[in-house]
DNA sequence: CATCTATTCAATTGTTTTGTTGAATAGTTG
DNA sequence: CAACTATTCAACAAAACAATTGAATAGATG
């Protein structure tokens, strides 16, 4: 057998984290991970598979180093590996949505829905709100919000938004986020939110990008 | 048949960038084609594959949209649609050589068979040529050097090296480069030069590498 | 130490991907 | 417009991958 060259030694190992990261649940996978640690039992429910199923794909993101994994108790915890792992998911997400076509259907269809067309990222909050004072929703589920969170927010789950809606300011812009570009739970509380008459929109950045920017600032001014 | 969540649909169009970018080969022809424009017989040949799987790579990459096609005359020349493809690469193969033990003990097990053990980054070039007056020697074949170089650097392919000795100076440090951190030219070249006793280092990153700091930097200054 | 439980393994099946071969095609060039 | 040529297509066989089922395992807990 005629050893492989060093070249084609290497690029088989570093398709190991492409073949990863090539299959949509494991793709999604990942991203739920950037909110917090989760057993395997949950993600299987989070993202709609069994629980074997589950495991295998997240056994194919740890060969490639992508999560690790912590016991706890009777549960294993798994979560992502490293910030990188989320940059290298931001990268491959910015650039399917600047050039796949498809993609940008896709968006338009479901937010032409509602009045869900204007939206905020990140920097445009921290614009929007040296103008006026907004405020900031997060509509995750509450261990997530508490596993991490933009400074300032407050959280109401989604799933506990009709009945919590007295909390809420009336003349105030509300701006609602959630995990990310993909999470359509800020989008929901929207919905909800201006059936109501409220004044709210949703920021298309979630705590992930948020994390991302800390991260990269944290860098920069070291 | 159920239409699917806009989450899955969304995801299901991502990974088809990631599914592009999964296989040996094709992560081979986008570090190839970030080197200049080349048309489907010569990236054949480059990456010793027949014309037919080559063409058939060629396609899941454009349909990725992560390569174009143009044509001159009879060829077809395909290129990398965009800058933001090479960040890509170069954020997965960052990845990888950080996380993945293998890739390191692979690129140990090359280097190790000569004095290839020391090597400069682009970083780490700009600080020495300021110290000394180093010769930076571009080792890849003419045509690329055409098509794009760091500035400053000398052109000689590494196949016409051997008889070209006498254009490189004696006491001068020479530091070689080529197309990236998977390419082996640079390495080979130091490997002859070294053996003619001549003072030469290889420099791991390549031309894309520079080609990338550029288009950064040139970002951040507008 | 026995029990319980979350997770992983193993075996199977159906699907997708890959590489090959040889034919077809599109488009240029003389 | 005929001939040529680089590229792509189509059909096939082999290999890799994915989802399912039910059994096995490792480890905590009482």
């Amino acid at each position: 057998m005629a050893t492989s060259s060093f070249k084609e030694q290497v690029y088989q190992e570093l398709s190991r984290v492409t073949h990863a990261i090539s299959h949509p649940k494991r793709m999604e996978l990942i991203d739920v991970l950037s909110q917090r640690d989760f057993s395997v039992e949950e993600l299987s429910t989070e993202i709609g598979m069994s629980m074997a199923s589950t495991s295998q794909h997240l056994q194919v993101l740890k060969a490639a180093k992508l999560v690790k994994t912590n016991r706890n108790g009777n549960f294993i915890m798994y979560s992502v590996s490293d910030d990188s792992v989320l940059k290298l998911i931001a990268v491959v997400r910015e650039l399917g949505f600047r050039k796949i076509a498809e993609i940008d259907r896709i968006i338009h269809d479901y937010n032409s829905d509602k009045d869900l067309l204007e939206s905020l990222t990140l920097d445009e909050l921290w614009a929007k709100s040296r103008e006026e004072n907004v405020m900031l929703l997060d509509v995750r589920p509450g261990n997530e919000f508490d596993a991490g969170h933009i400074p300032g927010a407050v959280s109401i789950p989604l799933d506990q938004l009709r009945n919590r809606l007295e909390e809420l300011p009336k003349g105030q812009t509300i701006v609602a986020y959630c995990r990310g570009p993909l999470c359509v739970m800020a989008a929901e509380a929207v919905k909800i939110l201006t059936d109501q008459k409220l004044k709210a929109m949703r920021m298309e950045d979630g705590y992930v990008e948020w994390k991302l920017k800390q991260a990269e600032s944290a860098t920069l001014s070291i």
